[in-house]
RNA sequence: GGGCCCAUAGCUCAGUGGUAGAGUGCCUCCUUUGCAAGGAGGAUGCCCAGGGUUCGAAUCCCUGUGGGUCCA
């Protein structure tokens, strides 16, 4: 085993006398220019020095401190390149958001698979990070949302040649360490204060030596230098307790924190106020929040020791306040209600601008994906907002920090907050009334809520437990919240991890050349010659691989083509087309002969449906777009033969209109018979021309990707189209749906489809005028005509059936005595509700009512019995009803039942006399 | 993507296999009146849809639809 130890023996250190000591008080190995220094310089070893004392020559605004750093480092041949969005899964699929500038490059350009933009590049990238949302506000120096700085190298090794996609080094850990000594020193700081820990980074499957550099209290950058990849055989065990060796690429990765720097340039008590300081005084007059000079003293010392609060780290946070109360000679109390308020200020300011990011690029609410963590933020700054007592509206908040960060569509942000907001308020109002009603359940029983009733308040109605709390004290019941609630929740959600199914290789296959794409060169052609390189037996049917195909592989949504390989030996039949690694899979029905020469033919109506759906997709999202606005994003996408579906994101459901609109938009784009281009540019060029909304459908590998144009509309797009819109025909929209909050599905038809889906809605609107035998346009207010005549008719039935029973009550039957209590028995063949309501009349008279139907097939009993009468009419029926073959019941003074054998029922009621009496008896 | 919850009068909801209910709102009348209100009577309903179990389903089971919510 060998440590990193050597990797950090730097020849820049050596030169400029920096020396390699160990904390006294952590242990932590670090580097400095101070000879007579002990501690590594972070908190908790040392406290901050900045605070009212700052680091560097000039306070900077966070945008001054911005430029500062990209042009430092564009002065140094570094090319200076755009942010990517806050939502990296509009570029990669295993992650939801962009936490550090390296994300912008992985994994395609880390890899090697793809050349970065530029190399060596400086970037300022906004960043969220959930992970220390409790922290947010309390510590002074955690937010939610921020920037990192970073400049960043591409190296491969020499000996690997040209294997991926740049070569050679750019520059590595020496350069590094000067850059960051000299961008200290160029803002005028006093660099014998720096320290350099030694602190090797682990993660996501790589690995490497890293720096964290520590100035005045505060970290100000992290210099990793990711050169590592795990390997069982590696010869380094690193702090995760895997083995890792080196890899053929080595790349720069250093993340410099705007908010830190922009602080440590002001010195002011927190980082919060040195970033947000308008909003933060805004938030402060709003609230209420004032502060004597006293109390000013005091926060400002609290804020020098605030590092202490980390709720990692702290043991708890009231223990840590007390700790920071005590240090302070205050009173802890006192500290709090002073503090309090100002943390949850402070965590506002940095919640609306981790809002802004996120609506700003795109991201719309969701009970799902990023959706759902924007949720989560939003809930969260609506509670602290009504927590300390601002008044303004959530919207116009998130909308200052918008307009701060530049976003142009902040009219669709504030609607996306206020729907959000009103949504919210709505759970909220629900989840009261739920609770109130619980709390008024267990204050009579004088039982305290369970704890099974909050977790399904919460997991099931989004009702968090200390708003159950506060409604129960209202009601003076007691709630129990154990400590490990949000446990117990998880528990319930405890699922088995389903297994990866692993796509088998195939050594055959991957000895195989790629199959020549001929389909992306004339996409209306639809016959071919090729030579079969090689067949697979399957289960069902055969894998074909020829050199070349016009057979359109199943991929991005589209589905494979079908047809037909055609030797002098007979014909096969393509029933679906796969790729594997560039090697196109032919599945037939025969062997068509390894080494034959063959002639493909792709069914062309099959085809040519598909190109119309395919390039229909892209109008109809660029329609959706245009009507709704633009966050509208594809979420996903099939395309059929005879219909497809798009889902769009959007934050509330369709209206009519604006589907009808969308459709107007999708087929005047039809009419305008435009041309689809298609076009292969390098992918970096392309990036930057049109942004990440190229990658709707799905993030395509290479250097060069293929772009389809329709009018303004520009998608990264592996899939077949028509040459021109007008081709397309028609575009119908057959329905849309909600798939999941926040995403909205479309169906539509397109081309000869469209026409058959048109006439089969119409089909059904003619089947219906003939069925009410009006025309179809009067089928609307006939069928609401009938519907009310029906209903009517409805009322009008039951209160004949009641005149009838009453009416037939009063009739002479003929009666028995049970007991001095006149009886009736009789058979009346009607429904149970008509039964009823005779057998009620007939006990209003004071009779005791025995009543039989043979109707339905079956035998049905309804006995009554009137008030201070003897006889369980449950018993009378369960009797009659075993007759039949049956069973019933019902309570002692009405009781129904009845048995399949309907031949029984005169005999059943030849008994009944019998029954009654022997009920009465009893 | 997965788990859970919900769907009954215009609204908020009760109803766990046996005659569909309450509160509120609505309509009519009365009382009172500056307003608010008070009293009496009345109408409310494909109990989300489809299938199944049962003599019998708002109720139990399955499928679907719509809404909510938690988690990754």
């Amino acid at each position: 085993m060998s440590s990193l130890e050597s990797e950090y023996r730097l020849d820049y250190f050596e030169e400029n006398d920096f020396e390699r000591k160990e904390c006294v008080s952590c242990g932590a190995h670090f580097w400095t220019r101070d000879h007579d220094r002990e501690t590594c310089g972070e908190p908790p070893c040392d406290e901050y020095s900045f605070i009212g004392d700052p680091g560097f020559a000039e306070s900077h605004t966070m945008e001054e401190m911005r430029e500062e750093f990209l042009s430092f480092f564009e002065e140094n041949d570094h090319t200076r390149i755009d942010p990517y969005p806050v939502a990296a899964n509009r570029w990669r699929d295993d992650v939801l958001l962009t936490q550090a500038s390296i994300y912008d490059f992985q994994p395609l350009v880390t890899s090697g698979e793809t050349p970065p933009p530029a190399n060596p590049l400086c970037i300022s990238q906004p960043c969220i990070r959930m992970q220390d949302i409790d922290n947010v506000g309390k510590t002074g120096r955690h937010t939610m949302a921020f920037e990192m700085m970073a400049h960043h190298a591409f190296n491969a090794r020499e000996e690997v040649g040209d294997e991926y996609a740049y070569e050679g080094e750019v520059y590595w850990k020496d350069e590094t360490v000067q850059y960051c000594d000299e961008f200290f020193e160029s803002l005028g700081a006093n660099v014998e204060e720096i320290t350099y820990i030694e602190d090797p980074w682990v993660g996501g499957g790589n690995a490497g030596p890293a720096i964290e550099v520590i100035y005045k209290g505060a970290e100000l950058a992290t210099l990793v230098f990711m050169s590592m990849e795990q390997d069982p055989d590696g010869e380094y065990e690193l702090k995760d307790g895997n083995r890792y060796s080196p890899m053929d690429t080595y790349i720069v990765d250093t993340g410099y924190g705007l908010e830190r720097w922009t602080w440590m340039s002001q010195g002011t008590p927190t980082v919060y106020e040195a970033v947000y300081p308008d909003m933060i005084a805004f938030l402060k007059e709003n609230a209420g929040v004032d502060h004597t000079d006293e109390e000013e003293e005091l926060v400002h010392r609290a804020a020098k020791l605030a590092g202490a609060m980390d709720i990692d780290e702290a043991e708890d946070m009231q223990t840590a306040r007390s700790d920071i109360a005590g240090r302070l000679d205050a009173d802890p109390e006192e500290l709090t209600a002073l503090m309090r308020p100002l943390e949850d200020i402070y965590a506002i300011a940095d919640h609306c601008r981790t809002l802004a990011y996120m609506f700003g690029d795109g991201i719309v609410p969701s009970n799902v994906g990023t959706g759902y963590l924007s949720r989560m933020v939003l809930r969260r700054t609506k509670r602290l907002v009504d927590n300390v007592g601002v008044d303004a509206p959530l919207d116009e908040l998130v909308d200052m920090q918008a307009k701060r960060l530049g976003y142009e569509n902040r009219d669709t942000i504030r609607d996306i907050v206020r729907t959000e907001e009103r949504k919210y308020r709505e759970t909220l109002e629900r989840g009261g009334r739920r609770v109130r009603q619980l709390a008024e359940e267990f204050a009579e029983k004088g039982e305290p809520i369970p704890t099974k009733e909050l977790i399904e308040l919460y997991d099931s109605h989004g009702i968090q437990p200390d708003m159950v709390q506060e409604i129960a004290d209202e009601r003076d019941v007691d709630v129990e919240i154990p400590d490990d609630f949000y446990s117990l929740v998880a528990a319930r959600h405890d699922t088995p991890q389903q297994a990866e199914t692993t796509t088998e290789r195939d050594e055959r296959l991957s000895d195989l050349p790629e199959t020549e794409r001929l389909y992306y060169d004339d996409q209306e052609r639809t016959e071919f010659e090729a030579v079969v390189l090689d067949v697979f037996e399957r289960e069902e049917g055969y894998d074909v691989v020829l050199d070349q195909t016009m057979f359109y592989p199943e991929g991005g949504g589209q589905p494979a083509d079908h047809g037909h390989l055609s030797s002098e030996d007979g014909s096969v039949e393509v029933t679906d087309v796969q790729r594997r690694d560039g090697v196109i899979l032919h599945r037939t029905t025969d062997d068509p002969g390894k080494g034959e020469f063959v002639r493909g033919q792709v069914d062309i109506e099959r085809r040519r449906s598909l190109m119309q759906h395919h390039t229909a997709t892209h109008i109809v999202g660029y329609a959706a777009r245009e009507v709704v606005g633009d966050h509208v994003r594809q979420a996903g996408a099939q395309k059929g033969v005879e219909r497809s579906r798009f889902d769009v994101t959007h934050y509330e459901r369709l209206t009519r209109e604006q589907v009808e609109e969308i459709e107007r938009v999708a087929n005047r784009l039809v009419r305008d018979n435009i041309p689809v281009k298609q076009e292969w540019p390098d992918r970096n060029d392309a990036q930057e021309k049109y942004g990440f909304d190229l990658y709707q459908g799905g993030i395509p590998p290479g250097e060069q990707i293929r772009l389809i144009q329709v009018a303004d509309d520009i998608q990264a797009c592996g899939g077949t189209h028509v040459r021109r819109t007008g081709d397309i025909g028609a575009i119908k929209i057959l329905t849309t749906e909600p798939v999941q909050d926040g995403v909205e599905r479309i169906v539509f038809a397109a081309g000869d489809a469209a026409i058959r889906a048109t006439q089969e809605t119409e089909n059904h609107l003619r089947d219906a005028a003939e069925v009410l035998d009006v025309n179809p346009e009067d089928v609307p207010d006939t069928a609401e005509r009938f519907f009310t005549e029906w209903k009517e008719r409805g009322k009008q039935i039951d209160r004949l059936k009641q005149e009838l029973a009453e009416a037939r009550a009063a009739a002479d039957a003929e009666e028995i005595d049970i007991g001095g209590t006149p009886a009736v028995v009789q058979r009346l063949d009607t429904d149970t509700d008509e039964l009823r309501a005779t057998a009620t009349a007939l006990s209003e008279d004071g009779k005791v009512a025995v009543l039989g139907s043979g109707a339905g097939g079956s035998a049905q009993f309804v006995v009554s019995v009137p008030d201070g009468v003897g006889i369980n009419a449950g018993e009378v029926v369960g009797e009659l009803a075993g007759m039949v073959g049956g069973g019933g019941g019902g309570p002692a003074d009405f009781a129904q039942g009845g048995g399949p054998n309907a031949d029984d029922l005169d005999e059943a009621l030849d008994e009944a006399p019998g029954v009654l009496r022997n009920v009465l008896n009893a």
